[in-house]
DNA sequence: CGTAGGACAGAATAGTTGGTCTATTTGGGA
DNA sequence: TCCCAAATAGACCAACTATTCTGTCCTACG
């Protein structure tokens, strides 16, 4: 079990720090939900930020897996797949632990923006775009970037919204202007 | 002087809690920094969430009469004034005080949605969205709340992003986006 | 079997948290 | 000028913070 409490550690920090955010969970409520000593912890990172920033790369991994994967499960062709981006994010809004995006709370907390907390939150940010600029390409937009600027606005907006308002149907408002967006870019 | 302590308090506790957050900001800096005695602050609110909550009152009073203010200066028809919705995003975001919006970050922090000042922020929300409703309404869409609904999502996910990038050009690409909704609801 | 590394519980660290209490000083209105 | 309400300084509290240290135990490897 040598390597695996390391893990261990990170996914119940990660599990603790998106539920109550991360300066309202303490390192000992981690320990104690884990199960394990407090030198283990501090063998394995020099701080508690040194964690959070384990727990971050670890969120962005898992998010990342299962967003695309769940985008690409809906629809092979490169338009649908776009559309496709805000039926994902419904499926994520409805999932009974939705607790909103950690990368977004995590800039909340820690809001300079030297902080390496909130550059990797940046950083996570930065790749899922990339992800939709990608899509808008292949899917033959006129001006990729701009659509995929509109495209990710939609989608950021509904993720911060569905968080507020606990679900609501903003996955679909978005999905809906969206679409408009998508036509006017693509034609039909 | 009298009345004007508490208002000042708020005053000092809004800033800090905009630039440090609010679990970070403890009572004794913003004590410090008002230059007031600890038992004025127990003797106006009955907690550091009374007093978040009253800070929060007065954000939302500054910030709706700065911001549809902005708009309404900016565009005299309502069609424009849906338009102006962005560039009045634009002006905030490139103030140099700008810290993202302290209403997400107020819901980041504290995140079950029971908690009164979560419910404050999903409140503010509420009220500007109506304000785009009504805008939307006015300039005789076809469907107003749909439309409101794109328009409002673009500009929450420009304001996210404004805060983690630290400004970049989120307010004009969700202009930009805004206007094809706007064009495809009501013509032109 | 012996030993070395890792994880364990738990105490001690020093500092901060939100909050209470008291005793003193201030300032504005009658 | 007097008085009362409000603001003050500052001690005090228990609980919590991240971090370090000690000493014991278990387990896996040589």
């Amino acid at each position: 079990m040598g390597a695996s409490r390391r893990e261990h550690l990170v996914d119940t920090a990660l599990d603790l720090f998106r539920r109550n955010g991360f300066h309202a969970t303490g390192i000992d409520k981690i320990l104690a939900e884990a199960g394990c000593a407090k030198m283990t912890l501090y063998n394995h990172f020099k701080s508690k930020d040194e964690l959070i920033l384990a727990a971050l790369r670890r969120r962005d991994e898992l998010y990342r897996n299962q967003y695309m994967r769940s985008v690409e499960r809906r629809a092979k062709e490169p338009r649908d797949r776009l559309i496709a981006l805000f039926d994902a994010l419904e499926e994520w809004f409805r999932d009974e632990h939705f607790a909103g995006c950690t990368f977004i709370k995590a800039s909340c907390e820690y809001g300079r923006l030297e902080d390496p907390i909130h550059a990797a939150a940046l950083e996570h940010k930065r790749m899922v775009h990339a992800y939709v600029r990608d899509l808008a390409a292949e899917a033959g937009a006129s001006d990729p970037l701009a659509l995929s600027q509109g495209l990710v606005l939609l989608m950021e907006g509904a993720t911060v919204m569905a968080q507020i308002a606990g679900g609501g149907g903003y996955a679909k408002q978005a999905r809906e202007a969206g679409e408009a967006l998508i036509r006017d870019s693509l034609g039909s």
